[in-house]
DNA sequence: CGATTCTTTTCTGTATACAACTTGTATTTT
DNA sequence: AAAATACAAGTTGTATACAGAAAAGAATCG
């Protein structure tokens, strides 16, 4: 084994971005850089310059002589959120039906099949992350250097968000990700064609479901509750 | 001195980050670790670390095995450049507008004073890195992670283009100028109103503003010039 | 004389040792 | 007994030394 050293560092960045996106690192999580040096037997040298990476693109928080911690949610930024999210991503999709090569709409259809693969036999954990690369892949075919800093971090809570809906509870949230794949497959199509205003339509529409599907799971059954009853989990 | 050791750092990224806009560190311009660790006093690890912050923020590329390198521009990303500025900076300064403080606004003015003593009695410089100063603040404004990733890097090349034309070389150049000053003012009294509206519409205003000096410097005097004609520079 | 290969040199990447800081604990003081 | 301070353990930041990879130069071969 040659590819040691670099691949090393490879891994360990794959892992905290993986485990970060399905939660597994949960947000204001610390990171324990002997633990982590040890356990991936990098340095703690490299391991930081990743740690600093990974901070740059928004998965950390870095704080001078404290812990590495991962990056927070809150509501305020929920709100962000949607406020950036349609814009963005519209633009990015409008891009890509512009500039997409074969080899990327290939790469693209293979993440669709990846999706569908999960969301027929995968965990909550599968399907964020294959909705997640067919994503980025809409982002590498857009190709545009200033807007991709926004579109990356807009994934990143994408996903962290996703997390918790991926895991569907009721019949509705159920169909609801059965029309996100429907809308994967005509974005597909949109790109392909080159079709702008279809995909920058597309990207409107597949927000706003995402936006539906998570007032599904944070207002579960809140009119049939009356208030000041005990809460119980959603069945 | 005790603040040294953490202020060695700030000075090298300060420094790294005002050559950059000023173009005195040009684009592809390679980076020497050995004699910046010298010049800075600092051991190469915390240097290595300032680079990799840099370089997650757009102000350098990072190749394996090679010199970090300051990040290039090309024709292309001057295209990309103008097919996302309007519309993340008018969504920046329509957030500005809706979330500014008082503190924020002072910085704003202060940033618009310095910006109009760099017009009056400064270098090409000092006016892009005060204009970007000017932005950054708004930035901060908007106070929505989401886009600010976006934001930081169209600043960047927005200094470094504005580099070229904040040397007015024609009288209708030096005029955008203080038409630029102008609407920084309009800027601010949008932003104290809270007027969202009116502040989209000014940001749209001002990069087409940017746009049309670009193109003053891009093409000169194109129109007068025949096909095939020698190049001179412009005076 | 030109091209290619091998050696030497230079620079990048990593590991380790050390210094500085933060935090939890125990002791002292009021 | 409560608060404050001093101490100790653990963690983060930095420097240096070493290993490995490119690049530059010298020598050899065609």
């Amino acid at each position: 084994m040659k590819d040691d050293s670099k691949s090393r560092k490879a891994d360990l960045t794959e892992h905290l971005k993986v485990g970060i996106l399905t939660l597994r690192l949960q947000p204001g999580t610390d990171l324990d850089e002997a633990h982590l040096s040890d356990a991936f037997g990098l340095s703690r040298t490299p391991l930081r310059e990743v740690f600093r990476q990974l901070a740059g693109e928004g998965y950390l928080d870095l704080r001078t002589n404290r812990s590495a911690r991962v990056s927070e949610m809150s509501y305020t930024t929920l709100r962000d959120f949607f406020l950036a999210a349609p814009m963005v991503y519209g633009a990015i999709l409008r891009l890509a039906a512009q500039n997409a090569t074969g080899t990327q709409i290939d790469a693209l259809k293979d993440a669709q099949q990846a999706f569908k693969a999960a969301l027929r036999a995968g965990s909550a954990e599968d399907r964020a992350l294959a909705n997640n690369r067919f994503h980025d892949v809409t982002g590498e075919m857009s190709g545009n250097v200033y807007l991709l800093p926004s579109f990356n971090r807009l994934l990143i809570d994408h996903a962290r968000i996703g997390m918790t809906f991926y895991r569907p509870q009721t019949a509705k949230m159920t169909e609801n990700l059965s029309q996100a794949s429907n809308q994967h497959d005509a974005i597909i199509a949109a790109i392909e064609a080159g079709d702008e205003a279809a995909a920058a339509q597309l990207a409107e529409d597949h927000w706003n479901l995402s936006r539906d599907q998570i007032e599904l799971f944070v207002m579960p059954d809140a009119l049939d509750v009356p208030m000041g009853a005990p809460l119980s989990k959603p069945a």
